[in-house]
DNA sequence: ATAGACCCTGGAGTCAAGTCCAGAGTCAAG
DNA sequence: CTTGACTCTGGACTTGACTCCAGGGTCTAT
């Protein structure tokens, strides 16, 4: 299977391919006398794997990590489950902060009048002088 | 005030203020004969003013619109409401792709059972032959 | 044999929001 | 006057995950 097939089959860009195997993400494949990449059917695969990871949202370097797991036998099902728990507090982390970010916004934007000059709205008011959370650096 | 004694009063980097300065969200500060930048008081509320509304999620770009509006008479109270909606709804749009990432993983991880080979790792088989239920992708 | 689709390499560009640097000039204190 | 701290400019670098390009070579169907 040649770098277009490939990428069709898995739904990735043949940029994203060649980007993979010069990270180190996925081996060098075979090449043809001409150099062109020749692919196997499994390859698929490992491009699927690498998208869904993605998704779950693991890094391309920690996609590495989780394929190396997957190849090498000794690499064992609490390696794999340290990286998704790490990844699930990060997530955790993320969502934690983007939630005390809206709650935030939601506070100040509540009383916005929604018309009006911009002196009566508290979002703006409230950026200037900020006498909400904000810590008093150097005082 | 030159540039260090803003930079620590409104606790930022120097090379941040001047960043701001080149990309027009601050408006280029008078300067000395020896063409030191002199700045005002109000400068520091004004790097105050994009400190906060980073915390809140705004982008630069964002922060520059607000500032605009905070400086023209004719914006309304409305036209803040309308940016700080949109970023709310853009939080609330992260927040769920961020669970859903979370409850996947979740799902996912739950039946690992922490030791013995890879093989048996449920995280990496449903990478593997992601035959569990793929979350639709945006499109 | 030839057209057109495909592939190769290496390198540059993208986005955001800065940070870091060299080399030169300026300021305040002693 | 001499330090030493500060500031100036312009440009390069960072991170992550690619994308895009030029200027070639190759493959396949007709």
């Amino acid at each position: 299977m040649k770098i277009g097939a490939l990428a069709r089959a898995a739904g990735v860009g043949i940029d994203a391919i060649r980007f993979y195997e010069r990270e180190g993400v996925l081996p060098e494949p075979a090449r043809r006398p001409s150099g062109y990449r020749e692919y196997e059917e499994a390859t698929v695969q490992d491009l699927r794997f690498i998208k869904r990871a993605k998704q779950l949202g693991f890094s391309l370097g920690e996609i590495s990590e989780l394929l190396a797991m997957e190849r090498n036998p000794k690499a064992t099902a609490g390696d794999v489950q340290r990286l998704a728990e790490e990844k699930l507090a990060e997530l955790d982390d993320k969502i934690r902060s983007l939630k005390r970010m809206k709650k935030a916004l939601q506070k100040v934007a509540e009383d916005c009048p929604g018309k009006g000059p911009t002196q009566g709205c508290p979002i703006l008011f409230s950026l200037t002088e900020g006498r909400h959370a904000a810590p008093a650096e150097g005082a």
